[in-house]
DNA sequence: AGAATCGGTGCAAACCTTTGCATGAGATGA
DNA sequence: TCATCTCATGCAAAGGTTTGCACCGATTCT
């Protein structure tokens, strides 16, 4: 059973000829370093140096290196991740909480952060909380017991600091060794309320986002503020609260359209006069700029709809969406690039803001 | 340093005042079975046994068991999962594998599959393949050497059977321990054309996917022997190869639409008169729709559109979107499913065919 | 009373890798 | 010729868990 020293010639003929000296691993078992080191005749420690890349491997003589290296290659060896891991203490891999992985909002966000943690041979484990807190925590806890490094949450807030690096997409609320990445609604507030009085719109109907989502108050808050200071009145009788069903048992990604579109309606029949309606995605601005067209309003003639998001079918509707652009994508990348340094060690900011832009298209016009 | 027995009183004693006999572990480390073993004073076997639920469990003494219980619930020990799974060979996680995480149709394949997956307890690690077969291959070798148990391939092909369960979604090339779910196209093919014959149409034009689809091949077939079988002539100049440039280096999620409309100006172009099209899938039909209205046809009057697949914003568009209903959803689930059982040693079919279904709305009409 | 049985625990190996330290052989210098 | 040094490699522990087998004390049967 012991390893039998000085035995240098024979090995090399029996690596060469592999005439089953070193007898090969059974055939459906995966390669370890143990069968490279019994195939070779060296010990493991040897065959760990001379695949591992690190410093150690230049203590080796460059020919039993190449030895190792020809053998991994031909007996197709491949490193154990799971004990690689459990001895070094590093997975790389990180967990991302999206609400609903089908969610737009989320795939955008998403397209981002995965090009970048690819990049850094980072592997993601995905679970989506469903904008649910009891939810949200439990899985960070499950991430984490997974080996998880650090936290890429997406539209929700952890209710108390996780025990790793985390970085929150449109995350408002302040923690230690987390950062935020908020779009700034004040500035989208402004861009918005002043394309609409630009537009000559005084009479501004609104949907505020579902009580649950993130962004929602944050959003409502610079809305109010944007208009008090350009002297703009926002009628309550206008003022549409969505409920956003779409989460509950029967998730349906079209949810929000519906949803728009029931609200519009119910707006019109409010009998409130309006001119405009500042909706709060692009999805329900949609729906309502259906209603309104089904019950035989001109848009933007009888009312211009201005969206909030900048979906890829934006442009593709009839007329096409005015919007406010959120640079999801963007967002993403930023926020995968601060996990990474996060994780990297440097100190990063605790709060990163992206700006939005106005798309002017076809659903907003002049007053008439 | 040799555990001392009997002790029980003592010990006893000990666990309830915990004053430091058996000491707790260091505050900054995560519990072991060990920290548990030497605080309790049993054996790190005891301990394991007594948490893990196993019918080992049942050996144990009840007391003894609550007593771990109480001190792993206590200490907050949580089990460390490289170890488990090094040692158990599971790792209750598979890959899956999307074109692009923000891509229409594999979101709402994995809207199916992440319900399910979680339901069995599994996690999974997502990567995009980007339709490039190298890129494929070598994401299932690094994520089966992560540890993946199986794996969801959407929308695009292994070149060889991987290693372990697979399920591929819209597969059509069969292979050795890999199930391929796929629609229906023939079906799909004679609700189209039906449909379309039944509104008078003769003179159809056709999107075809691109050539790197996975589904362009199989669709564009069963397309041709429907109108075969149905007496249909295919024009071949009203037949345009969409090219999806889609996945280069800048891929925005909106390029489909502007690939759909690109194409729809260059249909009319030809001059070659058509009275309905009938587009690879919605995105691109969508897009079509656009540049017929724009250059002042009356969709559904000068000429009718029908897409494909359903999406979410299909019946918000004026008019509103006829389409063939892939059911992506349940596509996920039937793969999460098989794959789960597949991973349970049950036998399972090598090909589940799902049925599309007609969704007609306003955007097909009959021929003036 | 002695033997057989059984219930409850502990020991130690195994899973695979990495790495500090030790060891051995050969080379160099005095 | 002997001590010293260097270079290449091996030994063994550690990381945390699971589990077959062995063991020990107590009960039960004859």
């Amino acid at each position: 059973m012991s390893r039998n020293a000085g035995k240098r010639d024979e090995r090399a003929q029996k690596e060469r000829s592999h005439k089953g000296g070193g007898r090969r691993p059974a055939p459906g078992k995966r390669v370890t370093l143990k069968d490279l080191a019994t195939y070779l005749d060296v010990s493991v420690a040897t065959v760990s140096r001379a695949l591992s890349g690190s410093p150690q491997a230049d203590a080796l003589a460059p020919e039993t290196r190449a030895r190792v290296e020809r053998a991994a290659d031909k007996l197709n060896y491949r490193p154990n991740y799971l004990a690689q891991s459990l001895r070094g203490k590093r997975t790389y891999s990180v967990g991302v909480l999206v609400p609903e992985i089908s969610e737009g909002y989320a795939a955008g966000v998403m397209s981002g952060v995965e090009g970048c943690l690819r990049e850094e041979g980072y592997f993601y484990l995905m679970v989506s909380h469903r904008s649910q807190a009891d939810h949200l925590t439990k899985s960070l806890d499950l991430l984490r017991d997974r080996g998880a490094e650090g936290f890429i949450v997406i539209a929700a807030e952890p209710e108390r600091s996780p025990g790793v690096p985390t970085v929150v997409v449109s995350g408002h609320r302040p923690m230690s060794g987390l950062t935020n990445v908020v779009i700034d609604h004040d500035a989208a507030a402004r861009l918005a309320l002043e394309h609409l009085r630009a537009l000559g719109h005084h009479r501004i109907a609104f949907f505020r986002g579902r009580p649950g989502n993130i962004d929602a108050d944050d959003r409502w808050r610079a809305i109010g503020a944007a208009a008090e200071s350009m002297g703009i009145r926002i009628d309550s009788r206008l003022v549409m609260q969505l409920q956003g069903e779409a989460y509950g048992e029967a998730f349906s990604p079209d949810g929000g359209y519906q949803e728009g579109y029931t609200y519009g309606e119910r707006l019109l029949r409010r009998g409130v006069g309006f001119s405009a309606l500042f909706a709060f995605n692009d999805i329900s601005a949609l729906g309502a700029m259906c209603a309104f067209q089904d019950q035989g309003l001109q848009v933007p003639g009888d009312v211009s709809v201005l969206g909030f998001d900048d979906i890829g079918s934006a442009p593709f509707h009839r007329p096409s969406l005015s919007t406010i652009r959120q640079p999801l994508r963007q967002m993403g990348i930023l926020a995968a690039e601060t996990l990474m340094a996060r994780l990297k060690g440097s100190d990063v900011k605790d709060v990163l803001v992206v700006q939005p832009e106005l798309r002017v298209r076809r659903s907003t016009g002049r007053v008439s």
